[in-house]
DNA sequence: GTGGTCTAGACCACC
DNA sequence: GTGGTCTAGACCACA
C-alpha cells in the first residue's frame, strides 16, 4: 500500500479498515488482522497500527475481545457508510463544486470523466 | 480569517494569497500586502506570513524587489490555475468518484446538487 | 564549523549538508543527523537547521521519513554534482575569466598556481 | 544593468564605479556622474547610488567637491588594482580550484575554455 | 525519539 | 518603510 504525504500514516490505516468493511470485506463479527499481521503486510511500524486499531475502537466500529483480537462490529458498516456520507455531501462535495466552479470545468465533462472512471474500474 | 485546524496556517496563507490572484483582487505586477502588515490583518506572527511568502517565491507566484515589498508574478495567474486544475483533475476528481461509487451515489444525483449549488451561489 | 559573516547560516547549513554528500561522507538513502543533533554540534538554533533542511527537501536532496529523521536522497549526488558543475561554468568561471583579464593574469600564471595548489592539497 | 539577486544593488554599483576605473573610462582627477544621473541610468532609486559613493569616497577611490561634484581620486586604479588582485589571489582563486578539484576539471579544460573567452570577447 | 509549527522579540541590511 | 535572519522557548503529531 502507497501512503499519502499530507496525511497521517494512523489515519490512512483507519480509512482502510472502514473501506475493507464497507466493500464487504471484512464482515461484521469476524477478526480482523492482528496487529502485527496488518503492520507487516503494510510495512509499518506495529505502534502506528495500534494507534489507528485505538481510534477504530474509539469509533466503535471495530471491538477488542482480550487475548483474541479485534472484531468487526455489528452495526459498523452502517455506522461508516453514514459518518462518510455526511462527510462527503456537506464537505467534499461543496469543495469540489467550488473549485469546478473556479476552473471553469462544466457538469458535462464532469459527467464524461465519470463514465471513463466506471469503465476503468469496471474492466480491473 | 478564521483558519482551519487541520491544516498549518502559512499553507493557508498561501492559499488565500493564491486565491486572490486567481479572483484578481491582487494583479500580477501589483504590490502585495507587506509582511508586517498582512501579519496585523490575520492575526498571527509576521514570522508566519513570512514562511508562506517565502514558499510563493520558491513556487514563482511572487517576486520581491529589496526594501520595497513583493509583487505578483506575471504569469502568476497561469501557474495557480494550471496547478490547481492538474491537482484536482488528477487527484481530487478520482477521490470524489470513488467515494460516490462505494456510497453509491449516482451521476444524476451529483447533477442536480450541482444545480442547486450553482442556484444559490447565484443569488448572492 | 566557522560561519562566513557573509551569508546567512541556514543557507552555510545547506552548503556543509551538500558538501559531505558529495564527499560522500553521508551516503545515499542513510540517515542524517537529526534536526536538534546538528543544531547543537553546529551551535545554532535548532530553527535555523530546519530552516536549512527545509530548502534541502525542497531541492530534492534529503526527504523526510515521518518521525523517523531525514535521509538523503538516491539521486542527491547527481543532483548537487549537476548543479555545483552548471553554477561553476555559467558564473563563476566567467567572472574569474573576466578579472584575470582585467588584473593582466596570464593563463601561464593561472596554471602554475594551480599545479602548486594540487601539490599543497596532495601533501594533506 | 542588470543586479544580481544574490549581492545588494549599492556593492554591485561600486564594483561598476571601480571598474570603469581600471578600464579608464573614468580617468583620475576627472568628475563622475551626479548621483541622480547615475541613479536615472542604472534605474535605481538615487539613496542607493548615494550610499555607494559614500563607501567609495570612505575607500579612498573618489573624493567630493562641495557644490560640484565626485571626482576620481589621484592614486585611484592603483588602490583598486592591488586589492583587487589581493582578493582574487587570496580568496577567489582558491576556491575555484578547489571547485575544479571537486568536479574533476582538469587545467586544460580550463585553459581551452579561457581561449574561447578572450576570442569572445575580442570580437565585441 | 523524530520533524514541524508558531510566537515573541530582537537585530540587520536595504531602499 | 521593506524583507530577512536568528534566538529562545513552547507545543504538537507522529513512529
Amino acid at each position: 500500500m502507497n501512503f499519502s504525504e499530507n496525511q497521517s500514516i494512523y489515519l490512512q490505516i483507519t480509512e482502510f479498515v472502514k473501506e475493507q468493511i464497507l466493500l464487504d470485506k471484512w464482515k461484521k463479527e469476524e477478526k480482523i488482522p492482528s496487529v502485527r499481521d496488518l503492520a507487516s503486510e503494510l510495512q509499518v511500524n506495529p505502534n502506528t497500527v495500534m494507534h489507528a486499531y485505538e481510534l477504530l475502537q474509539q469509533q466503535g466500529v471495530i471491538y477488542n475481545k482480550r487475548g483474541l483480537g479485534n472484531y468487526v462490529s455489528d452495526d459498523a458498516g452502517e455506522k461508516i457508510f453514514s459518518e462518510r456520507k455526511e462527510r462527503f455531501l456537506k464537505s467534499e462535495l461543496p469543495a469540489t463544486f467550488r473549485t469546478m466552479h473556479l476552473l471553469g470545468i462544466s457538469i458535462e465533462e464532469l459527467e464524461s470523466r465519470f463514465k471513463s472512471f466506471l469503465y476503468e474500474n469496471h474492466k480491473k
